[in-house]
DNA sequence: GTCTATACGAAGATAGAC
DNA sequence: GTCTATCTTCGTATAGAC
């Protein structure tokens, strides 16, 4: 099926230039270039902007969806898979002093056009809250458990956005330092889910 | 002065659109419709777009000026000026919840853009940490003040974004919360500032 | 200082040939 | 499925009258 490859190259491109000048910014002739399609070919793919953008937005929420299945593997205990997340603050450096996060400057860029896609782009970050609110759970963090999801989704949200100000590369290291000792520090409370107390000390 | 006064006019009215709508998505058509202008005559007052950009940047950087002098008056400790500034994602609530914070979404617009006003925007991010890092440095944190007011920035840019994305006012509040009960636990290093001693316990 | 009229280019979108 | 040509709208910017 080529015509799924060209789709699929469509998508790609358009994520990678949505991120990097912004979905606005990004006009169909910057997308086509990439691709090296005309631009009149590539309304046999896509009709309407917004219709890429929900493309761009399902082609995330798979490729996170998949990041997390990894993180689910890769990293034994629920402690290593949340430093998992944390890590891509120091993966993603360079992208992440360049250009944002690819999920808070997307929901921002919607929330101001007040875009109709701006409650699916937030659904991007609902996954990681979930997935992240499972793994307090699995540590014994009961009703608290989405609310410390929250607060690490906070921080990496508040460092990308100073990474991007500032480009400082020691200021990430210092407080993705921060959020690990804060991570270690969490002890769940026990009041909430008494049939847990084996689960805080693994 | 009356071309000081449409002048003033112009960048009040851009400063909203640009807040509201980010710059890129603002054309010079939505400003004059607020100040009541015709298009044509815009361009006696501002030549480019990047010249308003400038001028609303400055305008800001006056008001966070006067805003933090406000603060120096009205707050008597240094960690009560520090609250006066955690309190504005509270006092900003529903403007925040629709446009995210203007600073931080402006740098990451003009990150994107690679904008030549970006170095510029970050100023507004400068002022406050330099006003912030001073706080800490009465407060007697000599060395480490400076990380602490990234710190302080990082978590208020945090609570910003996800307050868009969620329009959660009791996760704002509940965060609002812990940068207070952070603040209050911080304790300066005295091997760094052996002076300060009398100040840690004020 | 403010207006109308207009040039110019960019971008979204369509029609129809191959 | 891909192309060229074209339409239309919008946004930046300019010229010149009042």
């Amino acid at each position: 099926m080529v015509a799924a490859t060209t789709r699929q190259q469509i998508v790609q491109a358009a994520d990678t230039l949505f991120y990097e000048r912004g979905f606005e910014a990004t006009s169909f002739a910057d997308i086509a270039v990439v691709v090296g399609l005309s631009r009149g070919n590539f309304y046999y793919h896509f009709k309407t902007k917004d219709e890429i953008l929900h493309a761009v937005i399902a082609y995330r929420l798979s490729n996170i969806q998949a990041m997390l299945e990894a993180w689910e593997v890769g990293a034994k205990t629920p402690i290593d898979r949340i430093r998992s997340f944390i890590q891509i603050l120091i993966l993603n450096q360079a992208k992440i002093m360049a250009y944002g996060c690819p999920v808070g400057t997307l929901c921002n860029e919607l929330a101001k056009r007040d875009h109709i896609a701006k409650n699916r782009a937030v659904e991007l970050f609902t996954l990681f809250r979930d997935w992240l609110s499972c793994q307090f759970t699995a540590l014994g963090h009961g009703t608290q458990a989405d609310e410390l999801a929250m607060h690490i989704l906070m921080r990496s949200q508040g460092v990308a956005a100073l990474a991007t100000a500032f480009r400082d590369e020691a200021f990430i290291r210092r407080e993705v330092d921060d959020i690990c000792l804060w991570l270690a520090v969490q002890r769940p409370n026990l009041s909430d889910n008494p049939e847990s107390v084996s689960i805080q000390n693994s």
